[in-house]
DNA sequence: TACTAATTATAAG
DNA sequence: TTTTATAAATAGT
């Protein structure tokens, strides 16, 4: 009594396209599992440091890997760690990042216009009456006293401090505003220890409690290669 | 004639601890490779959006893979996403981000108002120097914008220069005329930047251009895991 | 979840 | 890089 009936098919070649439903989902968790496991494999045996978020399509919690951890690995990657040299903007992926420059260039531009435009009224009114342009602009009074020079010239040196120290407020706020985000941490949730597979390394999985979003479109890959 | 020997030992089981030197990079990019193609594969199968950032031993750019791509799967998982429901509080301090980024806003209404304000200021500013005093001893405009500051700031060496070049004027009048006409020594101070492997489905391959950085430290791997 | 059987990834050459 | 032979991942049950 042989059995030539196998007990089943076996691993069948997929195709590569979307699987719906329960399918769907098992796949997704057995690859997801094989995916991470392939990345721990790669820190081990290549001292790499790798980030991996995994969002399924039912926009829920991501899937995360990380190693040393997944911040440690997003920090380096947005330029913000210590030991990161300096940030590529080109690809600091922070929406408001980007919203916010284009806002403050949009201001810059109307504040440029604005004092175009001020200027060119402050010449017309100074050909006719020296009174209207900015007091800075303004000659200075010939008749003023060698004291009052003095009095002027440590008066100027102060609002020249104030000037400055202002411009650097604002140049900060600025910078400030527009970089901050990036350095702002995300937390991660319960980390629950895994068994470790690997010899001498510490395997960690949690529950990443970090709210999930999805947006469910998808056309292309997108890989960046850099160099080893 | 037979052929027992086998041309390769094919592969072969491997210790999963560190590797080395040229082995090690041989390693590094086959899996690499084959970490992308997996994730790669997710993203079809599943739908799933999916970002894996891998940083060699070496600290050179890292090797990125993304759907759609990494940057709106960060956003996402960074919580600032647009699809993004509500980030958890509790672990990702993005309540942090979004003050910052409130403040940031704030920021820029009120340099807004500041600029559409110049004109009035300007005219305030200029009806006050005949008015109040010496207009070099009044405080900094709270208002004025970054533009008019710089303006201001030049101005104002210009109008440095002047009084210097008058005080040394005066004092070369008056040390010409109560000493000596030849003395004229009076020294002012100087004026202070995948190929396609899935059915109807684009891959795209590129080379990162972030600047890389690595820690080398490692110790244990982060697996969060969020839920389908 | 666990089991096969077949596919896929990959260590070594 | 391409070729093996084998280990590993996994589709279907």
């Amino acid at each position: 009594m042989d059995m030539p009936t196998k007990k089943t098919r076996g691993r069948q070649r997929i195709e590569m396209k979307k699987l719906d439903g329960s399918k769907q989902q098992v796949t997704f968790s057995k690859r997801r599992t094989g995916l991470f496991k392939k990345a721990g494999e790669l820190c081990v045996l290549c001292r790499a440091e790798v980030a991996v978020i995994v969002f399924s399509e039912k926009k829920k919690k991501p899937f995360c890997f990380g190693h040393p951890d997944v911040e440690a690995v997003l920090n380096r990657y947005l330029g913000n760690g210590n030991t990161f040299p300096q940030p590529c903007k080109k690809y600091v992926p922070v929406d408001e990042f980007i919203r916010q420059y284009a806002e403050a260039q949009k201001e810059l531009e109307i504040e440029k216009k604005r004092v175009a435009e001020i200027e060119e009224e402050k010449k017309k009114s100074v050909a006719g009456n020296e009174e209207l342009g900015f007091w800075w602009d303004a000659p200075l009074d010939e008749n003023m006293g060698l004291e009052e020079l003095q009095h002027y010239t440590r008066a100027l040196q102060e609002v020249q401090r104030k000037v400055a120290a202002r411009v650097e407020e604002m140049m900060m706020r600025r910078i400030c505003s527009l970089v901050s985000p990036m350095e702002t941490g995300v937390g991660v949730g319960d980390h629950v220890g895994l068994g470790n597979e690997f010899v001498n390394q510490n395997l960690k999985v949690g529950n990443g409690d970090i709210g999930g979003g999805f947006s469910g479109s998808h056309g292309n890959f997108g890989v960046e290669h850099g160099q080893f």
